[in-house]
DNA sequence: TCTGGGGTCCTAGGACCC
DNA sequence: TCTGGGGTCCTAGGACCC
């Protein structure tokens, strides 16, 4: 059997971790640049907020019925999310532990007693909210698909099932089906939802009935054999181990408002690849492709929003490094490449792949070989950032005006990570 | 006026090889 | 006039996830 352990209102929770005062009022948190709501609270959820909206549309009732409103913190979410994980690894062994998300967690419980699951299942959530302070849901069944079926029920239906659901039985599982509408099934999207209601295939009851061939043609080739395979409860998605490297690296972002000039999306390319080669260089490697993308300001907007195209390009280094100053070179003269003066630009991107080991580096005949020397500098950068303050030491070309910069108008202390931001008592 | 930031896997089709 | 069959690798794009 498998579990899967979700944080619930999981940026929520850990704000009010620190804000016992606002424990019973509506919560939400905002996107970076304070754009859309990405977390609501219970209370928020009934008032009507809805989810992935943009901020300035709930305004008014956010406003009316005194929300509580939150920018992104991830210093603070990153480390609360260790927490949780911590907690599950020190329970159940770290080899039974498979990190999702930054609040999800599959727990492999295949060595419990059948007899002994729902106490098992309970004891993870109680000890988790007793050692971090946030509220957790669990869902255990027999295979991965079928885990997050009972840990959605568990969460819908808090009163009953005290957020804990266990689907150890054919019956059991065949009534959770029945209650599970397509669209709330793990690995169906808008796209195959709408596909399916026109076949009237409205449950995932419905849809554990239809034949293999059907949803291999119609829901993605092997993407809907496996899932098919899951809801009857042959497992098809396995534990996969905790270990593996990131294949792509990304830091993207919104400008806080529309740039219209060459250098300043310099800059904050300069600024995205310096964080970026700081996640490569956490997993030990380097990357040899770099692309950049710009987006513009849309021209036409009309009556649905949707993303601008993005404009893009990408150089093949001739080894693979991690060291910021051999990425930054490239990625600034793609921007070069694709800035058209006279229009405005919303947001830029950073993506490294072709990732490798960096002890595994290909080195290359007509170069020298310098076994990624700089890697030595690289971390004491690294760890003066990270034990001083954010961009104490950075690159030149990073800038230092940054009128791009995002905005962050309700931000939280960072009261797990910095010294100086700890909760106080007063 | 104002709409996020990461990721994954899969498929189709083209280029190229013998 | 007539132009195979099998394979690999790469890329772009679509769908999905939180």
């Amino acid at each position: 059997m498998i579990a899967i352990l979700d944080c619930n209102s999981f940026y929520c929770s850990c704000e009010r971790v620190f804000r016992p005062d606002i424990a019973e009022k509506p919560v939400v948190v905002l996107s970076n640049n304070d754009g859309c709501i990405i977390a609501r609270s219970d209370e928020a959820k009934v008032i009507g907020v809805g989810m992935a909206g943009p901020y300035f549309k709930a305004r008014p009732l956010i406003e009316e019925y005194g929300v509580v409103v939150f920018s992104s913190n991830y210093n603070l979410y990153g480390d609360m999310s260790w927490r949780v994980m911590e907690t599950l690894r020190v329970m159940m062994g770290k080899e039974n532990i498979e990190v999702y998300s930054v609040d999800e967690c599959f727990i492999n419980l295949a060595h419990i007693p059948t007899t002994s699951l729902h106490e098992v299942a309970l004891s993870l959530k109680e000890t988790v909210e007793m050692w971090t302070g946030i509220k957790v849901s669990v869902g255990v069944a027999p295979t991965k698909v079928l885990s997050k079926v009972a840990n959605r029920l568990a969460k819908k239906n808090k009163v009953i099932t005290n957020c804990v659901l266990v689907l150890d039985s054919p019956r059991k599982i065949e009534q959770a089906l029945q209650k599970t509408l397509v669209e709330d099934i793990w690995g169906i999207g808008g796209q195959y939802a709408e596909k399916l209601r026109r076949e009237n295939i409205l449950t995932a009851f419905d849809l554990s009935k239809k034949d293999i061939q059907w949803c291999r043609k119609n829901l993605g080739g092997v993407v809907g054999d496996r899932l098919l395979r899951e809801l009857r409860g042959e497992k098809s998605r396995v534990m996969e181990s905790p270990l593996t490297e990131k294949k792509i690296i990304a830091t993207t972002r919104m400008f806080g408002s529309l740039v219209t000039d060459i250098n300043s999306i310099k800059e904050a390319v300069a600024t995205y690849t310096t964080r970026a080669a700081e996640k490569l260089r956490r997993q030990y490697c380097a990357a040899k492709t770099i692309s950049v993308f710009v987006v513009p300001k849309e021209q036409d907007f009309g009556a649905h929003f949707r993303h601008g195209p993005s404009i893009g390009s990408h150089i093949k280094l001739v080894r693979a490094t991690s060291l910021t100053n051999e990425l930054i070179k490239p990625a600034v003269s793609l921007v070069d490449k694709l800035f058209e003066a006279g229009r405005s630009y919303k947001k830029a991107g950073v993506m490294l792949s072709d990732i490798v080991l960096d002890n595994s580096i290909q080195g290359d005949l007509f170069l020298p070989n310098n076994k990624n020397e700089g890697r030595f500098l690289m971390d004491m950068i690294d760890n003066i950032n990270f034990s001083m303050r954010d961009d104490i030491l950075k690159f030149a070309a990073s800038g230092t005006n940054r009128n791009w910069k995002m905005q962050k108008n309700f931000h939280s202390p960072r009261y797990t990570t910095r010294w100086d931001e700890l909760r106080t008592i007063n």
